[in-house]
DNA sequence: CCGATTTGGTATTGACACGATACTAAACCG
DNA sequence: CGGTTTAGTATCGTGTCAATACCAAATCGG
């Protein structure tokens, strides 16, 4: 039996201890918990679909309770800023506040991972992350989560010309930018198997 | 500027975030925290000069006092067995009792894991643990914590005859076995570039 | 050889993550 | 328009985690 699955999810999870460990590092001044980063980085890259309560708690395998404390915590702080949807009244809206862009400008949470990466070519990297990525994605098929992603790559993207997008699903136009975000309602589209590109 | 290192950060954090998840999910039974799974996940593959609180706590990224609490809890929930070291009367030695064997045998955890990846070629595993690997090592540097590794690889690692092994530092004769386990003196050896390999 | 320092580990305290449960209010559904 | 589902909050108990203080064994420096 090949051990190298084994292998590779002891690496995941000491790399990602050793995060949480800089994260605490990082966010002692403002008496920040690691997950408060994970949070706070998490809104940084979430779209308008995905900047509520459930898809963060989704997001970081956590239940909607330990999030909605979290989140008055982070609140509380001025890190974040809530607001009620208008079409939905039940759903909170999350944003990062002025002083939370700034948090995660300053503090630069993921700092020491680029250092740690920096002797890696990226041909390398972008196999790996393409490895994991399909990971992740087996892993959520196989517990029902929902997916996250880009939409680059999603089922209900809509290129509608050069610089315009649509998501299919929710009908909206996407301005450029937003295609880029983090969204809660990915689908993947048609895989087609990747395989490694050489250096 | 590239991002793929920034989205590799995502991945692996995404990734260990499910597993906690998963690893509250078979452990509640138990009434364990995801933690003390780690901490036995760890003990059954230290060797001799890692089954310590010390190795321990570095290398899941926690201080010392901290670990000290969770092998309390471990010890009275009998998974595992604390003895004093013979040369040094300070160092606790840890190993797994029979239940907390058991326990792993039992609760599988890393079975989420095995499932998630079995659509994706060993070749590509293999690149993606070479590229973690790297960055850890890296890391490590940086931060001027100590290096986890197997004999293979270390420098300190020395090859008596077909199956006898040494560890130059201590000294010590070292089993077949125990050479694949985790230790906690390894030095990576003359380090050349590996590039990945193609499928 | 013996005081000073270092090292491995434990005890205690306080903040808070986290799940479980119970709850509220809005939306949906027949 | 009553019953159910859905998004989120409130509360409570367990236990992580760092910080601090502490102890005992080892090591070092004269």
């Amino acid at each position: 039996m090949d051990k190298s699955p084994q292998v590779l999810l002891e690496l995941v999870e000491r790399l990602s201890n050793l995060m949480r460990a800089e994260f605490r590092r990082v966010s002692s001044d403002e008496q920040l918990q690691p997950v408060h980063v994970q949070a706070l980085t998490y809104l940084a890259r979430a779209n308008r679909y995905s900047n509520t309560p459930q898809a963060m708690a989704e997001y970081l395998g956590l239940t909607k309770g330990t999030v909605s404390q979290s989140l008055l915590l982070l609140d509380r702080r001025g890190l974040i800023e809530r607001y009620q949807d208008d079409l939905d009244r039940r759903v909170v809206r999350l944003r990062l506040s002025q002083a939370g862009d700034a948090f995660i400008a300053e503090a630069q949470p993921q700092l020491a991972w680029q250092h740690a990466t920096r002797n890696i070519s990226p041909n390398r990297i972008r196999n790996a992350v393409s490895a994991l990525r399909e990971t992740l994605a087996t892993f959520q098929e196989d517990n029902e989560g929902r997916a996250f992603g880009q939409c680059h790559g999603c089922q209900h993207f809509e290129r509608l010309s050069t610089r315009a997008y649509r998501c299919g699903l929710m009908g909206d136009r996407l301005s450029g930018p937003e295609t880029k975000r983090i969204c809660w309602l990915y689908v993947q589209k048609g895989t087609a198997v990747e395989e490694d590109e050489d250096d």
